[in-house]
DNA sequence: GTACGTGCAAATATTTTGCAGCAGT
DNA sequence: ACTGCTGCAAAATATTTGCACGTAC
């Protein structure tokens, strides 16, 4: 017999905390996301967001960021692009230019192992920082 | 009377947590720091550990580095460069590449504020998990 | 019907902090 | 001497997990 791939289930909650992180253009965090979920599911569990944001961002529909908090903020938009971080407010802008996939090629050469993406954030000051 | 910027104390702990990020290649979290310390200072706490790396970060001795784990790692190379993280087993290695400062410009004009520096990580698969 | 998903609550893991005494400048 | 720093322990924060029941397929 052979072994199917992991099946998974797309349930109500699964769907609403996508469609949650897909709405909006700000970079959430969990707990921002349990409770904008809960005004639609009122009894679901802050372990129910974090095991379907673990699943999602595996199945490869979300991006998990971690730059410079100690806790993660999810991307709904899973295409390569990259980030502006504030400095002062810690507040993330997607930034739309074309990635630069010819950078993998340049790293592969220098490193012990094989390049397949990368990320980069730019560090700055937001206009209402300033 | 002005007020100065507050000064910093080198410590015995201050000094031998700095000389081990310094003479490692790795990318060691706060506990693998602290262990390392404990062998010079039996008695230095965890809490130690972790209030001279947020000093010796502030100060720009150091980087603080968090890029898809639940912990940080830190940094003894505190001049700007790229890092490859190994998707199976976490490894980070440093990647000797010049610095591309210009990318910082171009992300200048797309985005709300004023952009100061950029990092950047590959990822993929180092040669010991192919 | 099967086995993945859920809610709940307790457990982990990591990092921070209050406090009284210590030590660098 | 002044004030930052330390060790200790407890607290805070973020995330994960065991379990019994629920539900998508």
């Amino acid at each position: 017999m052979i072994t199917s791939p992991r099946a998974h289930r797309m349930t109500k909650q699964r769907q609403i905390i996508l469609d949650v992180l897909r709405s909006t253009d700000c970079h959430p965090t969990a707990d921002w996301i349990y409770e904008k979920v809960r005004q639609e599911i009122p009894r679901i569990s802050l372990g129910t967001v974090y095991r379907n944001l673990r699943v999602l961002k595996e199945i490869g529909d979300i991006l998990e960021l971690n730059y410079g908090s100690t806790y993660s903020r999810f991307d709904g938009n899973s295409r390569a692009h990259y980030h502006f971080v504030c400095l002062e407010c810690g507040n993330i802008q997607d930034i739309h230019v074309p990635v630069y996939t010819e950078l993998d090629k340049a790293a592969s050469e220098k490193v012990d192992g094989k390049v397949e993406f990368h990320r980069m954030e730019f560090y700055g000051t937001c206009s209402g920082c300033q």
